[in-house]
RNA sequence: GGUGGGGUAGCGAAGUGGCCAACCGCAUCAGACUGUAAAUCUGACCUCUAUGAGUUCGAUGGUUCGAAUCCAUCCCCCACCA
């Protein structure tokens, strides 16, 4: 078996920068492109570890600021870890907490040295600076430790976005320095918002301190004209290292996905899948439709004829609609374990298309379904 | 039979002379969700040829410039007493 943190790169597409890989975790490997589900408060919501184990899943997410919240880490400590805690036996790759500064702007206050917090549970003040980040994700024990960064809103000035540059940089040579749980690999993360210029510093200095097991692209889809995201992404991705896995944070549309796949990108995460399906929305090969609308009232089909997830094995639309209708707890957990079925599916026949050479195929499929709307 | 209470849009329920096409909740319908403060949020919800018009608050008639609101009669429901 290779050593922890090697990314092995198994084929190269000769018509785009595609290609297939396998990263080895202290938790065994993880085949690349993926998609790793969101299971931010140590579980991937309505799932259990099982039905993620039967969909090949072999990485999930999980969040600093939210762990250390709740249940705290002297429960996690506990406990043994993260991967205890929860039972899960494959590979964790944690948020840092980056995405809070983001998400939960009006309860913190930045500082050049990290951000205060003001609980959005209890209101009671935390310090998150780089170090108490990768102290908490070396308790929890994760595989992937991710940077503590500033993922700035977009819109946003240019000077503002270079100063949240200047900060995850400073923060990303203190987090390279901090002591690690055993096997446990660092990823960068390169900001810059919508500014080529500060994305090409960021990426230069995180590849100069030579710190990271992988890179990841931060702080899209905050908030920015679809159109800007793609480019991004290109450009970014040409910077990084070839032989280091690189991951698209939070992004998970699925043409943005075989598009940045495309582009070079390996990891994507996205709370799509389960937070739709809480919300009454499925995917399929054909596009996403609501289960509640009033047209499936009688609709005896599967959700997704053809599809071979435990909901579409047993049980018609008419019925998952019935349960969502009246809140029962099986109806979205039907919706996303047959969401979270969808994106394997999706991700695993992008794969396939890779390794037969029929890729080009695939995007322009995947465009035609799931593309944004053509510009009027 | 007597006494008291009551009938408001799919349901529940405010409103007791003009600011009422009528608060609010539920149900229903549509839309949004991208490193999860999200089983959440936004909007629509009498009708129409719809930034305007028409018809509503048990029924009919009346008072009034103006009524869901006041008066009369009738119909129906509930409680208690016979």
């Amino acid at each position: 078996m290779p050593g922890i943190g090697t990314f092995e790169i198994t084929y190269e597409d000769p018509h785009s920068k595609a290609r297939l890989g396998r990263l080895w975790t202290a938790h065994g490997p993880v085949d690349t492109p993926v998609f790793m589900p969101v299971g931010t408060q140590a579980t991937v919501k309505s799932m259990a570890p099982w039905e993620l184990e039967a969909e090949d899943c072999q990485i999930l997410l999980g969040n600093t600021y939210h762990l250390n919240v709740r249940p705290g880490m002297d429960v996690i400590e506990h406990f043994g870890g993260l991967h205890r805690f929860q039972d899960w036996k494959s590979a964790i790759l944690t948020d840092s907490g980056g995405y809070q500064v983001f998400s939960l702007t009006k309860l913190r206050q930045m500082t050049s040295e990290g951000v205060w917090f003001q609980s959005h549970v209890d209101g009671t003040r935390m310090f998150m600076g780089p170090k108490e980040s990768m102290g908490i994700q070396r308790i929890l024990g994760s595989d992937i430790a991710m940077v503590f960064d500033e993922c700035p809103p977009c819109p946003c000035t240019p000077e503002y976005a270079c100063q949240a540059v200047e900060r995850t940089l400073s923060w990303a040579a203190v987090c390279a320095e901090q002591p690690r749980a055993q096997g446990q690999l660092v990823f960068g993360i390169v900001q810059g918002g919508v500014y080529p210029q500060l994305r090409e510093r960021c990426a230069k200095e995180l590849l100069a301190l030579g710190a990271f097991d992988g890179y990841a692209i931060g702080g899209v889809s905050v908030g920015e004209p679809e159109e800007l995201i793609m480019p991004g992404v290109h450009m970014t991705v040409d910077i990084l290292p070839r032989e280091r896995p690189r991951y698209l944070m939070g992004v998970g549309q699925w043409w943005q996905m075989s598009e940045s796949v495309a582009a070079g990108v390996d990891m994507f995460d996205c709370v799509m899948p389960t937070r739709l399906a809480r919300h009454g929305t499925v995917f399929t090969r054909n596009g996403k439709y609501s289960v509640r609308a009033a047209g499936n009232r009688l609709d005896e089909r599967p959700l997704e004829e053809g599809c071979s997830c435990m909901a579409c094995r047993r049980f018609s639309r008419g019925y998952i609609r019935h349960l969502l209708n009246v809140s029962e707890i099986l109806g979205v957990r039907l919706t996303a374990l047959h969401n979270m079925h969808a994106y394997f599916d999706f991700i695993s026949r992008m794969r396939a298309s890779i390794r037969e050479d029929r890729f080009g195929e695939f995007r322009a499929e995947t465009a035609r379904v799931y593309g944004p709307a053509p510009a009027e």
